[in-house]
DNA sequence: CGCTGATAAGTTGTGCACAATTGAATTGCC
DNA sequence: GGCAATTCAATTGTGCACAACTTATCAGCG
């Protein structure tokens, strides 16, 4: 039965996006839940021991991300002491975002997690190239289109 | 500056997935948002518009999410009088979701919203077919690692 | 200087995700 | 039949996402 013209769900990226997206989150989650963190932690950390300190607007830029999402995020960050946020003195509207020693020490227990994903992907090195490639490119597409 | 050992944001696939994701949805909203839903409850509507009546069980199997996310969602779709959720007289731990009247009639008005996205995903129908095929080898293979 | 508009971060409210627990109904097994 | 183990849906609690709004600060300009 069923609607013959209805939209077919296995059909749609979208669906497959938001599934294969939840799923790496999922394979994530026991690895980061070693170090404290969930899964928009660790990419704010990312973001930090990349280049630190950094404003919540550059960090939300990085991230995709307003400040309705990172404001509570960093408050939580602050509280486990990886991170301290102090108000700029030049510009009193702007919070910089430090790490702290134990947010910088983090970085190293961090470094193994990427390759995990890697190998529970299933895909060949090049295989992931490329589909890194294709979804920077469909991000940027549609993030043009808004 | 910078650790050159830390991982890299930009090389990661699960960013890039994350990124997506929520790229494709923000495409998506507006369109939705004009038939009173958001992205998971179009979800749940495309599955029963697929076949109906589905357990909750059953809903959850197909879309990966459990009755967590799932039972005040359908709440919500019943008070939008799009869904009646009835309990099984044979089972009475089930409980069957059905379209209403409304519910049913909403499907036309969606069926145009897929083609939204291969519009402004900037990617050719090959690459699209590509990418789904990729994401779901990639979904898998996470679950499987679980 | 003082005002207007822009900008930064935070707050509020809604709706997912997901872990953990609960409670009710059913199945299996003796 | 009786009882343990299982199954199903719902609930509770935490943490994102995101829209809408608030507050404070700053920049530009007359």
């Amino acid at each position: 039965m069923g609607m013959p013209d209805a939209p077919r769900l296995d059909r749609q990226v979208c669906f497959a996006l938001y599934s294969a997206s939840r799923a790496a989150t999922a394979v994530y989650r026991p690895l980061l839940e070693e170090l404290g963190l969930t899964y928009p932690q660790y990419l704010v950390m990312l973001v930090l021991w990349e280049n630190e300190p950094r404003g919540v607007r550059e960090l939300g830029e990085e991230l995709g991300l307003d400040s309705g999402t990172l404001s509570p995020l960093l408050k939580r960050l602050e509280a486990l002491a990886l991170v301290e946020r102090r108000r700029s003195a030049e510009d009193e509207r702007r919070v910089a975002v430090h790490l702290t020693d134990a947010g910088r020490a983090l970085s190293s227990k961090a470094s193994g997690v990427p390759q995990h994903l890697a190998a529970a992907a299933g895909l060949s090195a090049h295989e992931l190239d490329q589909l890194r490639e294709t979804l920077g490119k469909l991000s940027a597409a549609l993030h043009g289109s808004l």
